[in-house]
RNA sequence: GCGCUCGUAGCUCAGCUGGAUAGAGUGUUUGGCUACGAACCAAAAGGUCAGGGGUUCGAAUCCCUUCGAGCGCACCA
């Protein structure tokens, strides 16, 4: 448990033995001239057991009073309980986490999470888009590893959709003679006449043509519904691109730190999709409707409608909820799962309503079994539209992150970075600053997408946090390099060390908000407070150089534990740290 | 048309399960390095929380309403 919890379960205790059994929230206060931490539940009681509360926040007072924890417990306005911490409480919380900073974070009964994130397309370039699903997702599952929880990650690429039949037709339409094209192919295996740079430009000419030409987007679909339907040749050079373009993906994903334990597709899901079709046949769930196969998943107590899912064209192609449920359906029957979540645009809400109320109605999913939808805003660019460039198209993910390490480049200190690792270092900053500047703001909303901003290098972003990281770090060697030992904290001197103990004891009530709310911006906020407050101690404190041996011990050791924490959760957001910088 | 989300400092955003005096970064003005690493620290200025009404001891937060913006509503994903 940490030293948090225990403190706000000896709050508790106290209301507990004035005869207010209940539950109690302890936070961090907004009025420090009155003290370090609040308790608002006296006004809540007063409701209930039709008291006074400065008569009830009084009682409270009295039984706080006698816990050495605690100091200057007082009573403001119409029932406030305000409290500061003794340094008994603030050493003991030190010496506990000195060795072992789990012992600050509060472990959760064990579940196993599937994370659905990344969607990437195949054969088509990763775009700023793609950004936030791999940060955030990436994040949640980083975050809920560290509170005890196990965890199962898929890419779930979009491989199924039109633009397999697009970019088959438009292979067709170039390499008319390919074997695979052949009326007779037979399985035989042959090479793909094009590298992943000529992938980057067949999207794009096939999905123009598609517009301009109602008779290539006619042949596109029909050659899309012989791919679901496992036509040879055709299948076969779709697995070859898909094959091909998954290593430019991955190398994308790679550079963004986002890791994933399955790397399947929506095609993967279709070895379910007719055993699924027949058992939603078979419990009478689906019905002809315009000659397409259609769900209904509106519910008697819905206020508003919603229209029933759409499990498969007229012309027999299925689309994004077969697969997504026929995904489900597989995954439930390889894992045993408790939850899944997925983190996806948020536009797309409404199509997850409808597969997870046609998951549970249908029972495919059984009701203890927890799907969640976590999506995030969407990105504009300065006209509040979906952010395009200058030209038009969309910013592919590698141009940006370069563009930002040219600015990271530039700061470099060539006095202390070798010349060997100056590029390396530049592409870890740069992707500090990319993906703190992603995760900052709250999950849900729509946020004005800036190149300018990503590569902003001052105040607080990423580079700021390394940088910083790196100081304690670097101080800690000199300790060490001096022979300086420091195993114990014994001694709190001031302000401003005082406030970074406070700040690293909210943690746990951090880490637990950010998986309530599944929004890692608490999180990137936390870091930011931690840091900073750092900074300070460190600007007003020698902290090496101190004379008192007890002073130099405690500092030194809160320098580690901080350190340590820091690494702990630009870890969790997925951002590396360089040696130097 | 039906529904969802949003409107907070010049700019970009936090805060929204109701709590005391609404925060941060940036930008502007100003101070601090012959160094435990200044990508840092400190200070000042900057807000009728879109407008109006309601509930409450207490509202940026909950409810209603007006205005403004974005998004979604079966054969794309």
């Amino acid at each position: 448990m940490s030293y948090f919890k225990y403190l706000e379960n000896e709050v508790k205790n106290v209301f507990k033995e004035k005869g207010y059994d209940i539950a109690i929230t302890l936070s961090l206060s907004n009025r420090r001239d009155l003290g370090e931490f609040q308790v608002n539940d006296a006004m809540r009681l007063a409701k209930i057991f039709h008291k006074n509360p400065v008569q009830i926040a009084n009682e409270i007072k009295e039984g706080l009073d006698k816990n050495d924890k605690f100091t200057n417990v007082n009573i403001a306005g119409s029932g406030f309980i305000n409290l500061s911490l003794s340094d008994k409480a603030l050493i003991e919380f030190i010496r506990d986490i000195k060795d072992n900073i789990d012992n600050n974070i509060d472990k959760m009964e064990e579940k196993t999470i599937l994370l659905d994130y990344g969607g990437a397309n195949v054969a088509k370039a990763l775009h700023v888009g793609h950004l936030r699903s791999a940060n955030i997702g990436e994040a949640l599952k980083r975050l809920a590893k560290t509170l005890g929880h196990k965890t199962i990650s898929d890419v779930h690429l979009g491989d199924s959709g039109l633009q397999a039949g697009l970019i088959v037709l438009e292979m067709k339409e170039r390499f008319s003679d390919l074997i695979c094209f052949r009326d007779d192919y037979a399985g035989e295996d042959f090479e793909l006449p094009i590298t992943k740079d000529d992938l980057k430009e067949i999207y794009p000419t096939a999905s123009r043509k598609s517009k301009e030409n109602e008779e290539f987007l006619n042949a596109a679909r029909e050659i899309t519904f012989k791919i679901q339907n496992n036509h040879l040749g055709y299948s076969k050079i779709w697995d070859k691109i898909s094959t091909l373009s998954k290593e430019d993906i991955k190398d994308t994903y790679d550079r963004l730190n986002a890791k994933f334990d399955l790397w399947e597709g929506e095609r993967d899901s279709f070895k379910y999709i007719p055993e699924l079709l027949e058992y939603l046949d078979k419990k009478g769930l689906t019905y002809i409707s315009d000659n397409a196969t259609v769900m209904d998943v509106k519910e008697d107590t819905d206020e508003k409608e919603i229209p029933p899912i759409l499990l498969q064209k007229s012309d027999g192609a299925y689309l994004y909820a077969t697969t997504d449920l026929a995904t489900i359906y597989g995954r439930l029957k390889r894992f045993k799962l408790d939850e899944i979540w997925y983190t996806t645009d948020i536009r797309q809400e409404l199509h997850f309503t409808q597969v997870f109320r046609a998951a549970y109605k249908s029972e495919i999913v059984p009701q203890n079994i927890k799907l969640g939808f976590y999506g995030f805003g969407t990105m504009n660019g300065n006209d509040g539209k979906p952010f395009k460039t200058r030209t038009g198209g969309v910013m592919p993910l590698d141009e940006l992150i370069d563009l930002i390490k040219v600015e990271c480049r530039k700061r470099l200190n060539e006095n202390i970075v070798e010349e060997d690792k100056r590029d390396d270092v530049s592409e870890t900053i740069a992707l500090a600053a990319l993906k703190y500047a992603d995760l900052l703001p709250f999950r849900a909303t729509d946020y004005i997408f800036d190149p300018a901003k990503f590569s902003d290098l001052d105040g607080k972003t990423g580079p700021y946090l390394l940088y910083s990281t790196i100081r304690m770090r670097s101080l800690l060697k000199k300790a060490k390099e001096q022979n300086i030992e420091f195993n114990d904290y014994s001694v709190v001197k001031n302000d401003s060390d005082k406030e970074v103990i406070l700040t690293l004891l909210s943690l746990p009530l951090v880490l637990k908000r950010a998986y309530d709310s599944k929004s890692i911006n608490e999180v990137a906020e936390y870091i930011y407070k931690l840091t900073s407050t750092y900074n300070k101690f460190y600007s007003e404190n020698k902290i090496v150089t101190e004379e008192n041996n007890d002073l130099r011990e405690s500092w030194l050791t809160i320098t580690k534990v901080v350190y340590e924490t820091n690494m702990l959760l630009l870890d969790l957001m997925g951002i590396d740290v360089p040696e130097k910088m």
